[in-house]
DNA sequence: ACAAAGATTTAGATAAGTCTAAAATATAAT
DNA sequence: ATTATATTTTAGACTTATCTAAATCTTTGT
């Protein structure tokens, strides 16, 4: 059993983990950035991260860090608990979408293995949450994403909302306001690619709506066909 | 809105209202020895918060601290939030009744008004926890107690078992065992003024229990007729 | 009433996580 | 290749919560 983490030290390895995608390396400055903490503390932090024992991370200096077996397993324990979390407080508690990630920013640090446990049980062992995102397995196993960015799908192609950026309440209820939730259809029916605005039509109906890359660089589809 | 308190405080104001129980004052060594800290780390805490703008406690140099009316508020949002949870992880998620304390400790100082009030809701507004513990309303009334020690009881007195210590599992595994459950009903017939042992007869039935002080100074009864 | 015992408080240190400002290194541009 | 810009790291300081050891009160016993 690996020595109990504080909360703050889980937060850099999600951070890391987000930014990297699990692979390769991020700088300082990505993370204080990411993090809202100046890049001073972050290069504190990492260099007592990659000093444990086990190491946490990989830090080269000037080189940025990459996360190790053990860090990415920590950082796979939180992301699950998060995913989980954020299923249950909309299923059983009636939180909505937009609600939900606030809360399990907190809760993900404080439950116990029982209660990862109990709650996916009463959730039907779930894959994916309540944005549309994997939720690493009970051995942590991160399933394989298979899909990519709305932004970069061009006119006359397919696609299917896959998953959506969980952490700005605002934009979850812009998107649910519009239909663009995860499972939805849609073909694109236009592109400028002055602004990168992605005109698309919702499923076979009329609904049109023009998104800009800040939308569509938040959003991730499957390619259809 | 009063300032975000730390874990730790919340710790102490919850450790200082039960062993004042709301009321009276409350002398470093007790809660050092309550909260398993030193006594000088419990004279620099109660100071600063003594010192908080609005002061949490009352402290005067070797007398003890007494909760102000904001302290005795604070106390008493952790005691619900803790009391909720209880309720909520063993009727929702199927934790023994022997489990949930120690969830309950860590959940209870990181779930927001809305996830109380939910959950409140969910098991239908209790009055009373899974332990038979008064559960302070949404706006931080506590119930009267109206009970007193099973301690405190003499031969040919009958009583109704409302209220057990929650916090150590195997004394909880051992009440379940001999069915000392809230809600039921004894008998004393017999006391020894010696040990202090109480025997008494559960229900009516055939049912009897020889009970030592230290288990019935952590049961409350309600004195019947 | 006064000394001994017991409890409480002060003083000085440690550890985690943060900051700002200054120094060092890397990247880019001419 | 050398300077300018941007990023990263170091150094020193602050905060919260803790400890031990020493000093100071209170209480108790005679």
């Amino acid at each position: 059993m690996t020595k109990r983490l504080s909360d703050k030290v889980e937060d850099y390895l999600k951070s890391i983990y987000h930014l990297s995608k699990g692979e390769g390396r991020v700088s300082t400055g990505q993370i204080a950035e990411d993090m809202d903490v100046s890049p001073a503390s972050v290069t504190d932090m990492v260099q007592r991260l990659a000093a444990e024992n086990p190491p946490l991370l990989d830090y080269r200096k000037h080189q940025g860090v990459a996360l190790t077996g053990d860090g990415k397993k920590a950082a796979l324990e939180i992301i699950r608990h998060h995913r989980l979390l954020e299923l249950f407080l909309h299923e059983v508690l009636g939180f909505s979408w937009d609600q939900v990630h606030e809360e399990a920013e907190r809760l993900e640090h404080v439950i116990s293995e029982e209660f990862e446990e109990r709650v996916a049980a009463v959730l039907g062992n779930p894959q994916r949450g309540l944005h549309g995102e994997p939720i690493p397995s009970r051995t942590l196993e991160m399933p394989d994403p298979d899909c990519c960015h709305l932004q970069e799908l061009r006119t006359n192609q397919r696609g299917r909302i896959q998953e959506v950026n969980d952490d700005d309440p605002g934009f979850l209820r812009y998107l649910a306001a519009q239909g663009l939730i995860p499972g939805v259809e849609f073909e694109v029916i236009g592109y400028s690619m002055y602004d990168d605005n992605l005109r698309i039509q919702i499923g076979d109906g009329k609904e049109e709506l023009v998104l800009g890359a800040s939308v569509t660089s938040q959003i991730q589809v499957k390619v259809l066909e």
